[in-house]
DNA sequence: GCCGTTTTCGGCCCGACTGTTTTCAGTCG
């Protein structure tokens, strides 16, 4: 079993401990355990064979011995015994809000509930709200959370939520009893998906601010409505939390709220290392509770960092990857803004399955002050999306060639192709052909279920052909909709460094590929990158946004971005790439 | 189950809100 996989078998583990009712600091042990070893950096293999899994922050033992049998077996005694002793339908009962660990094991201790449909049955016959602990209430929500289950556990595109969150706030910044608002939480930090929709207020009136916040449209439920903390359910099923504290812990709720949970926890710890405990509300003494000392004074998250001799760590990167450890240390990178960009380059035309012409193109990259934009129709085998074929790529090299010859646009334009990749890793055009062109876009748009290792080397051998520039959409995923393919990425990671290619960061908001998770690593090795919206249509441009908040995630900055370069850098790069 | 200038036991981040209870447990983030 590989490294994803036994992390994925230790946090199902700390799931089923959970509905057992066991003690939660072992069912953490178990979480913390999945998360060091999804975070873990080095090879699983040498880290087995060198005897060094309990040196891992979170790996003790007892743990590590877990992993091992899993490395070597595949299989693992102790959570086949596990799983088998929960009934699987149990598992699926988490997603109900208001239902954890110790009320699912009450339900199915004393009702025999092991289903969705047992624990309806048993809500609608009036046998919930008798039990000790539970109610008429209690019931009604269970039923509630039933029938909504799939719109609640759902998660939604950063963009989709986004577009959810602004008018919220804007309309937050609008009372006048508000005097700072923010949105915090994934949202905030730029994660590709977003749970739910979290805004912090600083007011010392907040009961109207709550009424506002609760009877807005759109509102299908009021979950929770209290002095500092309201909760709502949106008609699209997103939930909304507000919390208003007193301007002078807007700093410290800010920071707190916008997480993440394994930053904050770091956070704490360093407090704590100081004898000082932190928490929504503030600062203050371990001890005795009292204020810190000169901790008043801190109104930003500037000065909460400074407080614990931290440079400030921008939200994008509070993951607990290593940031802290970062801003003891010094500055952050400078991290890539949408303004640094000049152009891009994979977009596309209608003369694929583009919606805008060449010059409505060029025009949309002129308002946006680009300096250039590389166009990048699909190749023939993407029969489906009315592919180039030699010919027709040769007359769009022509018409492009043309058209910047005119100076109509300020943009200069690239000829490139979104060339397929095809099965067996060559590619969709002749070589010749290739050659003529701008710069090359090699992407995969068939054949997603080939086993790992041929995978990577169909698109290792892509990235290998002299005309190769950039490899598109390393993995294919499409976020909430479909799986990545399998893919060595370190592999390919080192391939394309080898061959001095480009891997993009595709910016459209399904997407978001190569994920942020690569890039830290990727880009102190040397690799560049493109961020790229995929433009479909003019509109799309603007998705190079969701591209720069990825690139950001995965502390870029801008000299590893190549449409951040002038025109002339950028030209001489693909220029000297052509081999 | 993990961890250690409180080091092999006894902690483990902290607080709001709900629903049930009548002082608090469970859930959530």
């Amino acid at each position: 079993m590989n490294k994803k996989e036994i992390a994925e078998v230790l946090g199902e583990i700390g799931t089923l401990l959970e509905l057992k009712g066991e003690n939660p600091f072992k069912v953490r042990a178990y979480q913390n355990g999945a998360r060091a070893l999804e975070t873990l950096t080095e090879k699983l293999e040498e880290v087995i064979a060198e005897g060094r899994l309990n040196q891992i922050k979170g790996v003790g033992d007892a743990l590590a011995k877990k992993i091992i049998e899993l490395y070597e077996t595949g299989q693992l005694a102790f959570y086949e015994k596990l799983k088998a002793s929960v009934p699987e339908g149990l598992m699926e009962m988490l997603d109900i809000p208001g239902l954890g660990g110790k009320k699912i094991k009450v339900l199915h201790d004393k009702l025999g509930v092991d289903s969705i449909e047992s624990l309806e049955q048993v809500c609608r016959a009036g046998k919930v709200a008798e039990l000790a602990g539970f109610g008429t209430k209690s019931a009604e929500k269970i039923l509630k959370g039933i029938k909504n289950r799939e719109a609640y556990s759902k998660r939604h595109l950063w963009w989709n939520a986004h577009e959810v969150a602004e008018p919220i706030l804007d309309g937050l910044r609008k009372l006048p009893e508000v005097a700072r608002a923010e949105h915090a939480g994934s949202l905030r930090r730029n994660r590709e998906t977003v749970g739910d929709l979290d805004f912090i207020a600083a007011s010392d009136t907040p009961e109207p601010i709550m009424n506002w916040f609760t009877e807005q449209r759109d509102v299908a439920e009021v979950t929770a409505k209290g002095e500092t903390k309201s909760s709502i359910r949106l008609d699209s099923g997103l939930q909304a939390d507000l919390r208003i504290v007193p301007l002078k812990q807007f700093a410290f709720a800010l920071h707190h709220f916008t997480g993440s949970k394994e930053h904050n926890v770091q956070m704490r710890q360093r407090a704590l290392s100081r004898g000082l405990s932190l928490s929504e509300w503030g600062l203050s003494d371990e001890q005795d509770g009292s204020p810190a000392k000169n901790s008043e004074g801190i109104d930003s998250e500037e000065a909460l960092f400074r407080y614990l001799d931290l440079s400030f760590i921008p939200p994008e990167l509070r993951e607990g990857l290593g940031e802290i450890e970062v801003a003891e240390n010094g500055d952050f990178p400078d991290l890539v803004k949408t303004e640094n960009l000049r152009g891009c380059f994979h977009n596309h035309t209608n003369a694929s399955d583009g919606i805008n012409t060449l010059e409505e193109m060029a025009q949309a990259a002129q308002s946006l002050g680009w300096e250039y934009l590389g166009l990048a129709d699909h190749s023939k085998a993407s029969f489906q999306a009315n592919g180039l074929n030699e010919e027709r790529v040769i007359q769009q090299i022509d018409d492009i060639r043309k058209l910047n010859e005119t100076g109509k646009y300020t943009a200069k334009l690239f000829s490139g192709i979104e060339c397929d990749i095809l099965t067996d890793g060559s590619l969709d055009l002749s070589d010749d052909v290739l050659g003529k062109l701008d710069y090359v876009v090699v992407s995969i748009h068939a054949s997603f279920t080939q086993p790992k290792d041929k995978m990577t080397a169909r698109i290792i051998r892509a990235i290998e052909h002299p005309s190769t520039t950039m490899l598109g959409h390393l993995t294919g995923r499409l976020l909430l909709a479909r799986e990545a393919y399998e893919v060595d990425v370190e592999k390919v990671v080192d391939a394309a460094i080898a061959n001095d290619v480009v891997i993009e960061i595709n910016a459209n908001p399904h997407r978001l590929d190569m994920d942020w998770r690569h890039w830290r690593k990727a880009a102190a090795k040397g690799l560049l990158t493109s961020i790229n919206p995929d433009a479909h249509s003019t509109d799309h441009l603007e998705f190079v946004d969701a591209g720069v908040r990825i690139a950001r995630k995965g502390w870029l900055s801008p000299e590893s971005i190549i449409n951040t370069w002038p025109l002339k850098k950028v030209e001489k790069f693909i220029k000297n790439r052509k081999r």
